[in-house]
DNA sequence: ATCCTACGATGGACTTCGTCCAAGTCAAGA
DNA sequence: TCTTGACTTGGACGAAGTCCATCGTAGGAT
């Protein structure tokens, strides 16, 4: 969406067309690409561009909170650019499909004062899973 | 504890000394450890013992259901032995710190049933992120 | 329109984490 | 004690990710 693409010139982005490229490829919510799906997406579009690149504008927009890097056991790491809705993920146990879900409930505030150990707890990452219809 | 080394005996498990330092290392609760570190402590009771092994092992004991696998962000897996007992954890941002937590609340009750599109919801993992007093 | 330069892109080396395999070793039942 | 298949080993291999010296170019300055 052009949107990001004004929020990033707007924090002094200088625009490439790798970047424009990785900001395309990542359009759309309930997107969960890894980094090696991002760059061959984006290869498709601009055949010049590095891994390196890809790399690197992911992580930026990690940083500015554009995306939001989805943690994986034993995987590689999925990037979600559905970063301005708060929201969980559904997992299938078989296939490693995802879907975005949003859980009723305070997941933080279900944490007792005396569990936090003095830590400033700031979010909370929530994994269900389980076996889709497909793979039951 | 020798309670895992009798289930494991019980299960038709062959009981050589690197299992058994394997299992000695992962004794205890509130045991967060990566495979290296499995290793590095392993390796000072049993300084033959090899990473294979010490992946072998783990791998075992985490289809036997005596051993977690928890996810990261792109760091290592870490081996929870704390098994027996359900639970979630809190992780510093900082230092990578990792804490036991019972939350209250019913997480999986907490995920509508239209939100589960067909899926069999087997279990969730539920990760806090925030700052320890340490690293505040 | 052209120039300049600091920021960004590149690709290849390197690191970390983990898997695989052929060969050797040994736990435990006969 | 013997036998044997399960287990261990080290090294090669692979996947995911980082780093860096060098080159290219976006975009402000003139
Ligand atoms: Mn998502
Ligand atoms: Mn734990
Ligand atoms: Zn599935
Ligand atoms: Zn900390």
């Amino acid at each position: 969406m052009s949107d990001l693409l004004r929020r990033l010139r707007g924090r002094g982005w200088r625009m490439t067309s790798q970047r424009r490229v990785v900001a395309e490829v990542l359009a759309g919510d309930h997107v969960h690409l890894t980094a090696d799906e991002v760059h061959l997406r984006a290869a498709a579009r601009l055949p010049e561009i590095s891994r390196a690149t890809v790399y690197n504008t992911l992580g930026e927009l990690v940083a500015l909170g554009e995306v939001v890097e989805v943690s994986t056991v034993g995987r590689a790491k999925r990037y979600d650019p559905n970063a301005r809705n708060p929201h969980q993920h559904l997992v299938c146990s078989g296939c490693g499909t995802v879907r975005d879900v949003h859980p009723g409930g305070d997941a933080i505030g279900d944490l007792p004062e005396e569990e936090r150990f003095g830590f400033a707890v700031g979010s909370v990452e929530i994994t269900y899973r389980g076996l889709c219809p497909a793979c039951a």
